[in-house]
DNA sequence: CTGTTAGCGCCTTCAA
DNA sequence: TTGAAGGCGCTAACAG
């Protein structure tokens, strides 16, 4: 039953596996040699129509898959045909958008993708970068969770394309593209200001995000341009999921002497806000901005008035320049920004009490 | 300039590049033979302690790698650690869900995944298997574009494991794992009949999908079990997106003597026909019930009553079975089914005028 | 406990 | 235009 007499193709493993056939088997086939099946698999040029023709055929009646694994090991620029996107979680819209646009440039290029969510994790950022460098990926786009990627130099010297997306890299001489996180920030909350807010409260994730803390700058910045004091008993901050962002809203709002406004600072966090500001029946008297757009922000009433940023351009932006890394170019590295833009739709628009 | 009289790290290659250290030049280093370092990377037992730390050492100090591919090349078991997961569009929360649940059971066992949007194109599913293939993924979760997977049986011997996820596997032996999609739908709009609706419009994909056309068996069967005539004037396919969702929706219910009530099969549509009847006014006065749930629906006034899939518990099962199956199963292969659950949150609760 | 030899599947170099 | 030899980085099978 496990014995195997037959040494075309059976493996001596239980259970009737089969080896896959390699190039030797479908030269075999063809009746030529490896080399020549190496070149029309790889569409070299130089081989008679007959030979190339019979090749492909041996390769279809022998289901025969290049191993990239065995081909990047000998050829010459050792690339793999793979990158690895890192963010910090797929189910999350702005992350898999990016994900989508990253995709869309890959695919015609007969690139594929290696993704992971690193949950804001520094730890999980390391394993996962050194997880795909153990893969060979040709790339890397990376949403950073830490503060620092020097342990990327080695990858980097080594001729892995690196871009940071989101929150620029440190650390290493790479490329980022970032959003106006600071700027956009402060136009949503002039905005509450122009529609007559003083009190406007701020509910954030954690600081140490780099983004985070850009638009609570974006906050301050917008509170001293006003000439206006800041209450900081209705500043939020570590607001990690919607869960909490829910709570602390709720928590706000049945306070006495309320925010007669929020800036919520990342998407997550609008929506919690937005569950909380339903289940008060303050939807349609609390004002509220939101910085990053999401699915069904129209279709909520009244419609969520977001700083929107585009993460398909981000994304395909990011993956544009990590391919014309990998194509040769050598020009110094860039900080690319992309401006955020605000989308009336409604709940920032709500004006004060009085 | 790019003469390379170095024979240590330097690459040929203009631009300064650095060759990856190898086994041997971490061997080297430490002294060592690149089988010992083998067995320290590997965790083999059977090293003194002293040398498992200088070759340590040498590891950090090199920034060495080792390279999946070359010793997946020559290991017994020829694992990679690798699976690909193929879905229609992980930028859609079902996909997306999913995805993060595949994550969530390989990246603990030191596994990584490769993803792909297949738009239920048939042809991206076979060149997106191919190209999974050719990296020698351990396995394969895949979301079906096509109606036969009989094009896989070469990786399945191969000893690829491959589970289909939503719509069941066709023309391969392989274990599935789908939704109560027929007896799901027929409750979704049983639920409209008890509310009193009779005219009950159905709104779905293209039935070429299997999901699709399964649920429109379910809303077939709520109907001959009620004894009720279907209208097809009210029964819409080849709704592919929300855009087209959208139109398909205004234009049924500005007709004459339009449906109470809508039952959309699929969250995409579902969200479109929730903007038609935002800008109809009509979210108060005709009833919806969609399959599959999706963030915000509860945000939404009404809150919509949806027939809820798990895809994150939908992920999790496909991912076990996999891993399972890579542990080295062999019993009978299986056709899981995870049920849905009708989640009544308002807009399914609206009764007929009159 | 440590090292040596051979070869995984493929591409490079070089010769016919 | 075709093919033979050698080696990429690593591990299996066997020595010592």
């Amino acid at each position: 039953m496990s014995a195997s007499t037959d040494d075309t193709a059976r493996a001596g493993v239980d259970g009737g596996e089969f080896r896959r056939p390699t190039m030797r088997d479908v030269a075999a086939r063809a009746g030529v040699s490896l080399k020549t099946v190496s070149r029309v698999v790889n569409a070299e040029p130089g081989v008679s129509p007959a030979l190339a023709d019979r090749v492909r055929r041996a390769v279809t009646e022998l289901d025969f898959r290049p191993n990239v694994g065995a081909s990047s090991l000998r050829r010459a620029d050792g690339k793999t045909a793979t990158v690895g996107l890192l963010v910090a979680d797929v189910a999350n819209p702005f992350s898999s958008a990016l994900q989508r646009a990253v995709e869309d440039v890959a695919m015609p290029r007969g690139v594929v993708v290696f993704s992971a969510s690193l949950d804001e994790d520094p730890e999980r950022e390391r394993e996962l970068a050194r997880a795909f460098a153990a893969r060979r990926a040709d790339g890397l786009i990376l949403v950073p969770a830490s503060d620092d990627q020097s342990y990327l130099e080695a990858e980097v010297r080594a001729g892995t394309a690196v871009v940071c997306v989101d929150r620029a890299c440190r650390g290493v001489d790479v490329d980022s593209v970032v959003a106006t996180n600071r700027s956009g920030a402060a136009e949503g909350v002039r905005h509450l200001f122009a529609g007559g807010h003083r009190r406007v409260a701020f509910l954030g994730d954690r600081q140490s995000i780099w983004t985070a803390s850009e638009r609570y700058q974006g906050y301050l910045d917008a509170f001293a341009a006003a000439g206006l004091e800041i209450d900081p008993s209705i500043v939020v901050h570590d607001l990690t999921d919607t869960g909490v962002a829910d709570g602390a809203t709720s928590t706000l709002l049945t306070r006495p002497n309320p925010p007669t406004a929020l800036f919520t600072a990342q998407n997550l966090v609008t929506i919690g806000a937005l569950r909380a500001l339903r289940r008060l029946g303050a939807e349609r008297t609390v004002a509220l901005v939101g910085f990053d757009d999401f699915p069904l922000a129209d279709v909520v009433s009244p419609g969520v008035t977001v700083v929107a940023q585009d993460p398909w351009a981000i994304g395909k932006l990011a993956a544009s320049v990590l391919f014309s890394r990998l194509a040769g170019d050598t020009s110094p590295t860039q900080l690319h920004v992309v401006p955020t833009t605000l989308v009336r739709r409604g709940s920032g628009e709500i004006p004060p009490p009085h």
